[in-house]
DNA sequence: TTACATCATCATTTTTTCTGATTAATATTT
DNA sequence: AAATATTAATCAGAAAAAATGATGATGTAA
């Protein structure tokens, strides 16, 4: 019926709005002035819109113009970046990851990241808690481990800090409860250590009432609100509601995410994912 | 230096991968076969990547191309979108348009909706109290009003409910606050009256420490920790903190969210606004 | 095996797009 | 004011790209 777009045009269009000249757009484009003057119109054409504001001798967008460079510029991005997914040097392989239940409630962010710019990457995700992700690493059995505590190793890269927070469910009330009911992980936690040390040296009474070796274990507990737990901000849900001074807890200390790679020198697209990692992390830094 | 991607090319991509067949989609895309193969090839040779496995007689798509698809999908979804919105019967004119402080919250979702869609169409937007807005719509000086209270009009359409919550700055303790210190909206407003009245029923002692029209005017209060104040949910920010029961807080009425139209024969996008606004309230619905 | 269906390939035709020259309009210089 | 220069639109012809219809190859069903 009617025709659809066409990425070359857009490119087209993009360099006149950019240079705002026909002759500059067309160098710019390797190709003759006239070639450019004929997509621009053909663009025209097809979108049923005026582009240009040709009156004058400057060239300059039109309100509609001006509208449609924002839906130009998507497409191009989409183009380049689907291109670049694929392309030629585009990176395929595998990432053989591991993530603690701590570092987890990052990945959603840092996975559609990276699967929308290195969609054929396959990748592999084990979620251990951090001495098994640093042993896993260590075997080969994995390229990149997430964790929380550096359990001794060397060459772990810090990657955020987050600060940690009592919260239990947002209905439950922490009034009657005494001593608290804790859902926190297991020991060998260095960060569970810390938290009941502070719990003690404020006087507060406790249970260790449930207990998992993941977060979803616990979750199930914490979200009847039959017990309290630690969380990192980065992981509060709406049903989660902080308990602060106010309420009698004592603040926690921070926890710190470090990245670990098997090898300086790892294969491109381990690098890659270890990139967005960093970044993704460091974008929310500001933030939190 | 390599070349973009192409709509027409990524279409009949699409018509194949649908219809898992050549020449069923060559008669979808109204052209020879031979053409449908010979695009398929073109991408192929675009992107570097193979598409479709055609070893056995079936067209079945390789891994890739099924992770292709999506990307192909985004595209032409983009493309139609644009072509919708600008072609010869895309949406132009204006809408006129009164919000109030509280219908405000929503505003951010249903119009990045809306203009996404209708980029042509002018927006005019009003902030006014519920009866300004009502009477500016009477006036004929808007097209539209999205309000808290009918006012005794009649013709509104109740397009939300919305949960009303007690609310402070997320440090602030309201322990030490007696008599309450309350930054809400001046008179007129009868959700004012529902709040205070269900304060004084359960015995608390309150005082009006700041008043504004705006919201915005008592936020600056209360996120100094100065004072106490009630919004519908859905413009509760992370500073804020819900006040419940728990700490002595009266629960409070439901606000009704309702849209009134200048006349029912509006001009297409005035009706198409109206219909956006529906849409995008009622999608919370289910999960507020 | 034969008949049939399906997709790739190819030579040819058709369509699209580009080029280079020219023109018209505006700005700049003399 | 006239001359010159710059710029974009237009046009005819050239070049490139894409579609067609025929043909061939391959696999499936009878």
């Amino acid at each position: 019926m009617r025709p659809d777009l066409n990425i070359d045009l857009l490119r087209s269009f993009n360099a006149v709005a950019e240079t705002r000249h026909f002759t500059r757009a067309a160098e710019q484009l390797n190709c003759a002035q006239s070639a450019v003057s004929m997509q621009v119109k053909r663009l025209e054409a097809i979108i049923g819109v005026r582009l240009f504001e040709r009156s004058k001798r400057i060239v300059k967008l039109t309100e509609e113009g001006e509208i449609f460079r924002r839906y130009a510029n998507r497409m191009l991005c989409l183009n380049d970046l689907t291109l670049a997914a694929f392309g030629r040097n585009a990176l395929q392989g595998r990432v053989r990851f591991s993530a603690t239940d701590t570092s987890m409630c990052f990945l959603p962010a840092i996975l559609s990241r990276f699967a929308q710019s290195c969609p054929l990457v396959e990748l592999e995700i084990r979620c251990e808690r951090s001495w098994e992700a640093l042993d896993s690493l260590q075997a080969g059995e994995t390229d990149l481990a997430l964790v929380t505590q550096p359990c001794g190793r060397k060459g772990g890269q810090l990657v955020k800090r987050e600060a940690l927070v009592w919260a239990m469910a947002q209905g439950a009330s922490v009034e009657e409860l005494d001593p608290l009911p804790l859902a926190i992980f297991g020991p060998g936690c260095i960060y569970r250590k810390a938290a009941l040390a502070a719990l003690d040296d404020c006087g507060r009474r406790w249970r260790h009432a449930y207990n998992s070796e993941s977060r979803d274990g616990l979750n199930v507990a914490v979200a009847a609100g039959l017990a309290v737990t630690v969380v990192p901000v980065s992981a509060l849900t709406p049903n989660l509601r902080v308990l602060g001074p106010d309420e009698g807890f004592p603040p926690l200390p921070e926890i710190e995410i470090l990245l670990f790679e098997a090898s300086s020198d790892a294969a491109l697209p381990v690098a890659t994912f270890a990139r967005t990692i960093e970044e993704t992390l460091a974008k929310d830094k500001g933030t939190v």
